[in-house]
DNA sequence: CTCGACTTTTGTGTATACACAAGGAATAAT
DNA sequence: ATTATTCCTTGTGTATACACAAAAGTCGAG
């Protein structure tokens, strides 16, 4: 089934989403090819893979790093994952399916009791099941698997957010206003909510990196 | 500057958008590296990188070929790419800067000239300059650059469009309406007028495949 | 004549080898 | 001591070779 080339793909890309891997870090093909036991040619072609999805920058003859992108970059990509959600929160609204409203109901309770664990990791799953449930019950598949993509390319960004005080409990209220919109079958309002819900993100990521060493992680805008 | 690779990987997406490499044409490997005088390997990139833009399909094991979405997949796109395009106009709006106004009535003019004239390839490019302006009008490069991949990737299923009576003279008043309402910073007029005009193509390319034998380029929903 | 198993061929996946450019270290000149 | 130049090391880009899977063609049996 998987080639090898799938699977180092995919062990660097979880390496990089869970921040093993920090944006800069230098990807040298010899050494990752000895790491993984294979020769350069499949890590060439995971490289290429991760290049294209994003994750990594890929410059002729210089070499492929972690992609670093400018605070300003970052903050347009959240403003274009806002209007994504925004879409696929009005597309749900307008299908109000009662099945896709509990299992809604269902992940925005996981990420309540998880929050309310204080476990971090399992938070972080609810919440992804959350979002994703919303994009593919937008019922357009190609909307859903954009949205996808680049909610995990923002992923390494997202992580520095529940450092932000009280952030996570304004979430988990934004969450329950998203889903009576949705079932109240309110277009506008699960729009309108859900952009602001991802727009916030973005602000609160400028406003974390401005408190703390803009520099340390991402290149200066 | 640029590599092999990039060269192939050029051409073959001209000639796939040109509609010289119709959806469903298998690309060999040998067959390609052969042609364009050079070995497996970089053909093997260049591949890698069509499949991430979307513009071919890479089964393991099973070769490559042009992709082939079904007809909902396109309409999907379509939907998809009408509310990039409305982002796009609203934050145009949102602007409102002279100078790209006058650039938009630039390209607006020289989308009537060419239709006038009955040039088509001149008209296509009038037309995908007049978008793109908006695109980059928009204020956020990455929104751009999202909106130019899918513009690029839907390309050949928009070149049946215009054989639809009527509608490039439709096309051009929904134009005309756009940039109205971007120059009086109606947000919600831009975002509304460009949505529908996006839209209407995909209803448009689902009638057109409806009455001339769906099957022949696409497969069956 | 048709269907099925075997062989052959074709094409992809991976490894190895070579070519060349970029960056750095060492040496020489000012 | 500093700077510039040259050489060397490192790493990427491409080519060739091998391994294996899938499809196509062939042959034989019913």
């Amino acid at each position: 089934m998987a080639s090898v080339a799938d699977n180092i793909s995919e062990r660097l890309e979880t390496e990089i989403v869970e921040g093993l891997l920090p944006p800069g870090t230098r990807l040298e093909e010899p050494a990752l090819a000895e790491r993984f036991g294979v020769s350069r040619t499949p890590v060439r072609e995971a490289l290429q893979r991760l290049s294209a999805s994003g994750l990594v920058e890929l410059k002729p003859r210089r070499g492929t790093q972690v992609l670093n992108p400018s605070i300003g970059r970052i903050v347009e990509m959240f403003e274009v994952m806002a209007e994504l959600e925004a879409v696929c929160a009005r597309l749900c609204a307008r299908r109000a399916d009662p099945d896709l409203i509990s299992k809604l109901k269902a992940w925005l309770m996981s990420c309540e009791t998880t929050a309310a664990a204080q476990d971090v990791s399992a938070y972080y799953e609810a919440n992804r099941q959350f979002h994703h449930t919303i994009y593919r019950g937008s019922g357009n598949g190609f909307l859903a698997e954009q949205a996808e993509s680049l909610h995990l390319r923002l992923t390494p960004f997202r992580r520095q957010q529940l450092r932000v005080p009280r952030r996570l409990r304004q979430s988990l209220a934004e969450h329950t206003q998203v889903v009576t919109a949705i079932e109240a079958g309110d277009e506008a309002a699960a729009e309108a909510v859900q952009r602001a819900h991802i727009l916030i993100q973005g602000e609160r990521f400028g406003d974390f990196l401005a408190q703390f060493g803009a520099g340390a992680r991402t290149t200066a805008d």
